[in-house]
DNA sequence: ACGCCAAGGTGACATTGTCACTGAAGCCTT
DNA sequence: AAGGCTTCAGTGACAATGTCACCTTGGCGT
């Protein structure tokens, strides 16, 4: 399992002493996960602290009706401390993550995990820094949920998950997960788009055509 | 500003050696809000971590367009960590704290929290332990908004802020902010609880008259 | 008694969520 | 190529919630 050294990669591990990051390469395992395997969830939690060395991961939120929500992605430099939290608070939680690509992480044992929290600053701060992004996170789904609308949300979320050539490949019930809301919706709305002429639909694809405007429409309080 | 041993009162710090916990007596500072006062706030970001010491912050965020939803409540005994997330990432947001009564908190200037965090063990896991807890708790507030009805949301929190005689002393708008929702939506639901005889109305106030049926509407999925 | 203001009520309408269908596009198999 | 299956999307009716404009009421101070 031989990937050059991960310690590079991480803004919390990148500026350790050298025999310290001898010491992590180690300790640590490295973990692949499949696209679409899912990463943890309500039967599976792990028990130590991960790092994304490449890839994404998806983290939603479902509910007992079958409606989804993704609340944020984790990307590759990133710590995942959602797991973590939940290991540590004892409540039942509903939350699950999903590789949405090929997954590369670094999973740190807890004792390594305490020592390196107690004894490095800047891993501490950066550990720290996990914690509060995915609080401003949160805040952000909040805010979005409760008092925005959904066609802004909408045209948002296009924006975010088109290619370079403006081009999505996703079904209505993929965007419906995205946000929150159900399908129905999500095609309402889409054929509002396409008759607006903003976007362009087949089946399972949407192309933005008309990039101003649809962003006109996102920033749109 | 003579309060007694304060690092008695959380599990952070009251098993800490006697001699630590002198040095934060003289380190940390005291601070008292007024019942109303604004705590932290967009204007008002405060640097070091606060403890709460006594009384209850109220944590809300609000929209442009003036509806407001709480998020959580930092009662005594807890760490208030949305204000150091806020100051590390350096995001901008919008969520405000409020004293819902007196407020006895406990400021400890960054230079202390990082020592302690480095070198007492105990200490960081409150401090992660008390990231954790946000969390989790901003994930039931996703759910709740995403997901759940109004109705029942609404007899969940009557039934949360209800004192030990079933009374709440409550504006239909002030119940709205708990929410996120409207007044009128509020006033809605409560005359329909009203009209199957679960609750008694005056202005500004509200008691619960039939407790058990309300129970069985707020825990109705 | 009077006026003021906050609290609450109301109806019309827009947006969003739910349900029960229908139709259409892309596959597999034969 | 033809049929058949599954996934994806469209539709209309209705329920729940949000928004707006405006109206009453209760309590307070002068």
């Amino acid at each position: 399992m031989s990937i050059e050294d991960w310690t590079e990669s991480f803004v919390g591990t990148r500026n350790l002493p050298r025999n310290v990051r001898d010491k992590l390469l180690r300790e640590a395992r490295v973990v692949k996960f499949a696209k679409g395997t899912e990463v943890f969830g309500p039967e599976n939690i792990p028990d130590s602290l991960m790092f994304l060395y490449s890839g994404c991961i998806r983290v939603s939120q479902s509910s007992e009706s079958g409606r989804e929500i993704v609340l944020y992605r984790v990307e590759a430099g990133e710590s995942c401390v959602l797991t973590t939290a939940c290991m540590l608070s004892e409540e039942a939680y509903n939350a699950e993550g999903v590789a949405e690509t090929e997954v590369v992480a670094i999973t740190l044992p807890k004792p390594s995990f305490d020592r390196l929290a107690s004894e490095e600053d800047s891993f501490r701060a950066f550990v720290f820094q996990a914690y509060s992004r995915r609080l401003i996170d949160l805040l952000r789904v909040v805010d979005d949920v409760a008092f925005g609308r959904m066609d802004v949300r909408l045209a948002q979320r296009l924006l975010d998950l088109a290619d370079e050539d403006l081009q999505l490949k996703v079904t209505h019930q993929t965007l419906a997960g995205e946000l929150g809301t159900a399908r129905e919706v999500v095609s309402r709305i889409l054929n509002d788009f396409q008759k607006r002429n903003l976007i362009g639909q087949t089946r399972g694809q949407i192309s933005i055509l008309n990039m101003s405007e649809l962003k006109r429409l996102a920033e749109s309080v």
